[in-house]
RNA sequence: GGGGGUGUAGCUCAGUGGUAGAGCAACGGCCUUUUAAGCCGUGGGUCCUGGGUUCGAGCCCCAGCACCCUCACCA
């Protein structure tokens, strides 16, 4: 028997300990309960003295996550979904019957509690318990109480015990829900309708990317995940719905990265009548709601959490350890970005660089920067291709437009660390977008750009249905086999329909989180993200197979 | 796919070619005001896997696997 198995037979053990004392282990409804946080905030109005009671009745659930036990006193702290409070139980207050049941009880247990407020002769806060509930017995037990669960690869593939050891990453997922929330009350505001289009797509398109493929048996065809929604959007333009948006989870079939998951989530919308200038607009307002949902009381929280960190090893006499401690976590910078909230500015913190999110953003044309950073004239395509030489990118049979866009993406995105809109594009790049009136060379299209990362991109939609059938049958050499131009006759009949000018705007929601959360890699941002099963679980692996077969072997 | 790194007890990590280590957790004992509780004692290992070098490998070499970082594709 391994140590693992051992531990988990001595905690099998005091469950069936607890049902011989006729508790069931695993629990039931709990209610009336208040939260830890709300218990914390009532307790400032009571003013209790250190080593009194209050009168204050509580009842209160959660995982045991600290205990101290000393012969007839136990103190446990117990964390509940927001915070956290110390519990005081005493073989007096209890009876011979509850003290039973709290020795079967250890780290990792969830309970509940009834008792009174108080304070210890520290003052920390605490419920006196008299009343004690068993609510579901762990059988594993949980990761060291100091250091948590660290190892990356157990983090992400048991999510569920890096949410319940690592309250940091509680709070990225909270204010992941409280961005999307408030990204879609500002579009609601604005008198967007939210829509559902299909995940399963007989031809895919929107972006350029490869897509997944799958079947469906009884009408045996195959399909494709999305990879974009883009194009069932447009079709509702032409039926009418003015304004629509679509939190929509899209699927591509490519790297994994710290800014790539083969599943992500984009904000996709579109609006009649608009364009992209108003898109630019749509974006700095779906930013700053997500900001006053989430990063406004972050940033402060955060400065002061570092600070206090430093104060505490610096009273332990160990200033050298507060000084690396306060460069490693960008003390200065969210100093700075704190003091930017208060003054009413949408300041944040991104790899340790002050981030101002207040709009209105900077807008730079496209040819602009190129200009700027390449040195090179966008029109200019002998200068611009040896540029591509310098930068040592392979620009042999390919087309014009996309050299462009290699030597844009290598020299210039990089610079646009504070919220940027680059706009103008290379047309032959942008095949659903509309062409700029006056140069036909250039698309009305543009992208958000922030700590050199792409969060958004947008267009002034193209509605000339001829236009759009040319583009789809025009393919450019050196975008790879996959491109956003693949033929959709059924969106061309709805084009000849009439669609009305647009503006349209996908954001990268999971990109949003990770700027506004100061979350280096997109996993952290994604509760499950993509990872190759372990071996053992894994019954497609080879050697999962072998395994088997010596076993069945060992059996026969 | 290329390059770099990591893999040792349940967790966090040390480990110098020669008997496998610490802290936390666990188990036994003491303990009614602890704060990562403390004190005394005990148990716990496929050193990622498979080869090789060596009298001897956790450590050196080769191959593989997983994860992280990075580059490429992509958003």
């Amino acid at each position: 028997m391994t140590e693992q198995e051992r531990l988990k037979e001595q905690r099998i053990k005091r469950r069936d300990a607890l049902r011989e004392l006729g508790v069931d282990p695993y629990g039931g409804r709990f209610a009336d309960i208040t939260a830890t946080e709300t218990l914390r905030e009532r307790a400032t109005s009571l003013d209790i003295e250190p080593g009194g009671r209050s009168e204050v009745k509580a009842r209160v659930a959660g995982r045991i996550m600290l205990q101290r036990v000393m012969g007839k006193l136990a103190f446990l702290t117990v964390h509940d979904s927001l915070g956290k409070l110390q519990l005081g139980l005493s073989k007096a207050d209890l009876g011979d019957d509850q003290w039973k049941i709290l020795k079967q009880l250890e780290l990792g247990d969830t309970i509940g509690v009834e008792g009174v407020l108080g304070r210890t002769k520290t003052a920390e806060l605490t419920l006196w318990c008299n009343k004690l509930t068993v609510l579901s017995k762990a059988v594993i037990a949980p990761p060291e109480k100091w250091h948590g669960l660290t190892d990356v690869d157990l983090r992400y593939r048991r999510r569920y015990v890096d949410l319940f050891t690592n309250p940091d990453v509680r709070s990225v997922f909270r204010m992941r829900s409280a961005i999307i929330h408030a990204v879609r009350d500002y579009l609601v505001n604005e008198s967007y309708y939210e829509v559902e289009t299909p995940v399963l797509q007989p031809i895919y398109g929107g972006a350029a990317a490869r897509p997944f493929t799958t079947h469906h048996n009884t009408l045996d065809m195959d399909l494709f995940l999305r990879i974009s929604p883009e194009l069932y959007l447009k079709r509702l333009l032409v039926g009418g719905m003015e304004r629509v948006f679509e939190i929509s989870r899209n699927f591509r079939n490519e790297g994994i990265s710290t800014k790539h998951n083969p599943e992500f989530t984009m904000v996709e919308l579109y609006e009649a009548y608009a364009d992209y200038n108003v898109m630019m607009e749509r974006v700095e307002g779906m930013v700053s709601a997500g900001f006053g949902a989430a990063t406004k009381d972050f940033i402060p929280a955060r400065a002061a959490a570092i600070e206090k960190e430093c104060a505490r090893l610096t009273e332990e006499d160990r200033p050298d350890d507060a000084k690396t401690f306060a460069e490693e976590n960008h003390l200065d910078a969210y100093q700075e970005a704190a003091k930017g909230v208060t003054a009413g500015r949408l300041t944040t913190v991104y790899h340790g660089a002050v981030i101002d999110f207040t709009p209105p953003w900077t807008r730079s044309k496209y040819a602009d920067l190129l200009r700027e950073h390449a040195g090179v004239e966008m029109n200019d395509i002998d200068a611009v291709r040896k540029k591509a030489d310098q930068l040592g990118i392979d620009h042999k049979g390919k087309d014009d437009a996309v050299v462009v866009n290699a030597v844009f993406e290598e020299s210039v995105e990089h610079h646009l660390v504070q919220p940027t809109f680059v706009y103008d594009y290379p047309a032959p790049i942008c095949p659903l977008t509309r062409r700029h009136p006056e140069d036909d060379a250039i698309a009305l299209r543009f992208e958000a750009f922030i700590s050199g990362m792409e969060l958004g991109n947008a267009y002034t939609e193209l509605n000339d249905p001829a236009i759009q059938k040319e583009n789809f049958e025009c393919k450019l050499q050196g975008e790879g086999d996959e491109t956003m131009a693949v033929m959709d006759e059924d969106f061309i009949t709805a084009l000849e329909y009439g669609m009305p000018p647009a503006g349209g705007l996908g954001v990268g929601i999971d990109r949003l989180v990770m700027l506004l959360t100061d979350s280096p890699s997109i996993r952290d941002v994604i509760l499950f993200p993509l990872q190759r099963p372990a071996k053992k679980d894994n019954p497609h692996n080879p050697d999962h197979q072998e395994l088997s077969d010596v076993k069945l072997g060992k059996d026969a």
